[in-house]
DNA sequence: CTCCCTTATGCTCACTCTGAGCATAACACC
DNA sequence: GGTGTTATGCTCAGAGTGAGCATAAGGGAG
């Protein structure tokens, strides 16, 4: 702080750059999106902090994604900031970027950038359809395989972490933990961003520079979310049907949930009310269109759409 | 907010800073305190990165809290990033602050710093001997005063705010909405550090800049985080007595736990071992001392210690 | 027009979790 | 030995959860 802060104190850099990224996450057909810019290697969108003309970070972000893409931003928080040394692609200039989590319903984006499926990019995160294929045909046998490069008490820890962190020895799968999965497969040198030297699709599909981990830093943070803020609803248009909820939860929790004992949980817990009007297009019985009840944040402490725990795995 | 030129004569802003601040908290006589440095507007420990010497952002916090305090601190997450144009001291300057939270155990710090009690920088969070009095002499008054500062929708907007961040209105009080408690404080003009003409002790003690706003977001994050992951035991030396342990999730949570209850949901939760050992410094029976248990990290998907809800407030 | 398939929705049951309170244990001090 | 104090054990009612059976209400096939 002050005028002279400091600079250069050991004599290489002596420039610093503000940037702010943003995960901008939509849910479509079942599917979770993230916005991406570019096609070989995506990125997320991101654009240097303008000094005077952008007066916080928040709107940087929003002006920043309208440019790129053409979106207007509803729901945003702050998701973390990443400043790391050997970051970016100028080493002379030490990048700060300020990260950002968006929800908002889908639009067609303009210019370079798309909706990608979110799992493309994190394939073992997605256990909708049973335990995904990568994570057992190609995770866990890598996991193992690190486990053991190591011996004793290295090796120890190893197993430990890898237990807890990917649902193993009697560790329970746990859906928030997105990040430190993704953590650990890049020490493990296992993701191409790390410079493994194969990039078989059950690696997932890279991004550029730490993007990916920035998105599974988003994933979590919005699978915790979840159970405690009525966040889903920025995914939803304003009438929807109870399985429709499900679904958008569903996709993002990465997990089948009962319907049943979900829309007990949803009707009894006050987050919505019925409008009277049916979709027919479900392909059985009609559903209820419901919206959702914004008084509920003044009658609750924290309105979730609520998560059951996960079955621990084999 | 005018125009540029009002605030920097050179018309725009081309000069950023990075600064890295710490929100350094430990509990001890049953108190939640936070490091503090200097004494009149005391400020948290804040210093610039480097650029060159500091790999991360978080060995920056740390070394900063190091040199600034002979703290080294143990567990510690990023808690926010500020970057809004018209903070910090130098106007010509866009400072950037990237704001941790660090959990230690007490111990006396040098220099010119100190631990205060975050309760005197945020009375209003202190439920532990009931509600606590700045709330209702000070802050329901300047609540609905300023809802009757305007009318029509724009009141029914400000007392539906008030309603859901102060526990009013049947909103219950939710014990981690403390940031949202402190910007509306701020934003009504009501704490010194927004230019209150007054400054009596019910509105707390202010501190510089807006370190107090940091304070009352990192008590927010102390708060929830307490209910799923076991992070009071970083604050806690090795043996503790389940009564130790209640007294300080209560000094963070704010309200008082029932007993009985919490010592169920910690044994049964699996969180402690008991070391067979007792304290008998108790004043009646002595208690047994307890350990944390590790492994439970890996056995339970989110272990924490569990708060109650709060009863709706009158 | 029925039957059948499909999805939505209602309801029950066993079990766990929680809030609250009563009761007992084990020490210090007198 | 009595008393005050804190620690700890236990019970009970009620709310919340996981699982599954049963019914309702459409569309399409025969």
């Amino acid at each position: 702080m002050g005028p002279d802060h400091e600079r250069n104190p050991r004599g290489s850099l002596d420039d610093v750059a503000i940037e702010v990224v943003g995960v901008v996450v939509a849910v479509t057909d079942d599917r979770p999106r993230v916005l991406t810019v570019g096609g070989a290697a995506p990125r997320l969108p991101t654009g240097a902090l303008h000094l005077s003309g952008d007066v916080t970070l928040e709107r940087a972000l929003r002006r920043m994604v309208l440019e790129q893409t053409g979106l207007e931003l509803g729901y945003v928080e702050q998701l973390y900031t990443l400043g790391d040394r050997d970051r970016g692609t100028d080493l002379a200039v030490r990048l700060i970027s300020v990260a950002y989590l968006a929800l908002v319903r889908e639009r067609e984006p303009q210019g370079d950038s798309q909706w990608r499926d979110l799992y493309e990019f994190l394939p073992w995160e997605d256990f909708r359809g049973g335990r995904p294929a990568p994570l057992d045909r190609s995770v866990i046998p890598a996991l193992r395989d690190w486990v053991e490069r190591s011996d004793g008490d290295a090796a120890d820890v190893r197993r430990e972490r890898a237990g807890i962190v990917f649902g193993r020895d009697g560790s329970p799968w746990d859906i928030e933990r997105s990040l430190e999965r993704y953590e650990l497969l890049y020490e493990m040198g296992w993701v191409p961003e790390a410079g493994a030297r194969q990039d078989p699709p059950q690696r997932g599909a890279a991004m550029a520079l730490d993007h990916r981990r920035i998105v599974a830093q988003a994933l979590g943070r919005v699978r915790g979310k979840l159970r405690y803020r009525p966040v889903v609803f920025e995914l939803l248009s304003d009438e929807f049907t109870l399985t429709g909820l499900q679904r958008v939860v569903e996709a993002l929790s990465g997990t089948r949930l009962h319907s049943q004992n979900f829309r007990r949980l949803i009707d009894r817990g006050g987050l919505v009310e019925g409008t009277g009007r049916h979709d027919t297009g479900t392909g059985g019985r009609p559903a209820e269109l419901h919206r959702f009840r914004r008084e509920v944040v003044r009658e609750r402490p924290a309105p979730g759409v609520g998560l059951p725990g996960m079955p621990t795995s084999g």
